[in-house]
DNA sequence: ATTTTTACCATACAAATGTATGGTATTTTG
DNA sequence: CAAAATACCATACATTTGTATGGTAAAAAT
């Protein structure tokens, strides 16, 4: 595994990545440090070593807040729309996943995870809309207020994730629509994934 | 004039803004000063302070690489137009309409596209929302019903294009806002791209 | 079972960074 | 014309920043 990152190091990706688009500062060694708990700039630095030789960033040395994306140098990147996910009708999924999608590389895609096409208005209370792709991590652990892909019955669904007494509820944007509680006894329940980011080509799109 | 910006001074704001879009990580006082020849960096810090105390930029104390520009919305303005644009608050509203929106944070400049992180809720009527990004292209010619960011006077915008007997007509999605009809008298009027795609990160997002 | 990797700690240090202070000469403003 | 602003200089200083070195404990790989 030359390429595997770890947890930690996901993480740590993921704020400088955050911090580079939202802040639009790479940060230094000491505010990653601060941001989680770590005691020294050098735990940091390590992580960062680590990064590097995996071929995640590219530090420029002795340049104060020197971290490059490496996932910078291409812009766009091909990848395989796995299905389609429309609340209320099974998950589609396709067989050779012949569609594709131009997805920009700031859109985080981790390992393991896959893409759906959303079909219909289902989940417009939620800002997704027809056509949209969402970006499905399977490999999370889903937490209050997450959107999460779920099966229920055969049927897959698009809705917020909480944890209460422990059952699980399943919300939908639109309070219309009341929440689905999932009891212990409940039998063909599985969350497939958390959907960490959604996104639109718009080009075309002359509606 | 306490608004007046000296040559000199709007040249170290160009290379500011210039560092900032292309090698995107704004310049320390140490590189304005190589870049321009000075032998120290009191010369550049004081600079920064006239530009700080006109209001162009902002600095975070003790923070390397702290300049903000205040004058966002110009970072994607051509020159030679944003010239004989008079300076002044950031976000100055177009007279017919409210749906004007904040670009503040351009966070990558790759070959042509870049990227705008939407502050504000105007386009939701076009399914653009707060905290989300739009990918933009500089380099396409805008087609109608292209959505395309726009610069009219102070104001940046994010409209539907479309052309009409020689003239251009910006498109609210919200039919409550008139279209704005560009005629080629229009002065300080300029299509900076086309909105080719749209992203949104949500995992942290708990809204 | 042993080695390697991971994930932290502490301390030290040179260079970079932002700031402060004081000075000179020129240009602009009142 | 006098006063203020501009545009540089030099030197000094406390932090910040990136890096280096060495160490511990646990997990993962061989």
């Amino acid at each position: 595994m030359s390429k595997g990152i770890t947890k930690i190091q996901e993480k740590i990706l993921d704020f400088i990545i955050d911090k580079r688009i939202g802040a639009w500062l790479p940060p230094t060694l000491a505010e990653i440090a601060k941001h989680f708990g770590y005691r020294n700039r050098a735990t940091v630095q390590q992580h960062l070593q680590a990064l590097e030789k995996k071929g995640y960033i590219k530090r420029n040395p002795k340049l104060s807040r020197g971290i490059e994306l490496t996932i910078n140098d291409k812009f766009f990147v091909p990848r395989p729309i796995l299905g389609e996910v429309a609340a209320g009708n099974p998950l589609t999924i396709y067989p050779d996943s012949i569609d594709t999608v131009e997805l920009p590389t700031i859109a985080r895609m981790p390992k393991d995870s896959f893409l759906l096409k959303v079909k219909g208005d289902s989940l417009k209370d939620a800002y997704i809309f027809n056509g949209d792709i969402i970006i499905v991590n399977p490999n999370i652990e889903p937490k209050d207020a997450h959107f999460v892909v779920a099966v229920l019955d055969d049927a897959a669904v698009v809705k917020r994730f909480y944890r209460s007494n422990g059952s699980i509820e399943l919300h939908s944007e639109n309070p219309e629509y009341k929440p689905i509680v999932i009891k212990k006894t409940y039998g063909n329940f599985n969350v497939v994934g958390v959907v960490i980011g959604v996104y639109r080509s718009m080009e075309r799109k002359a509606v």
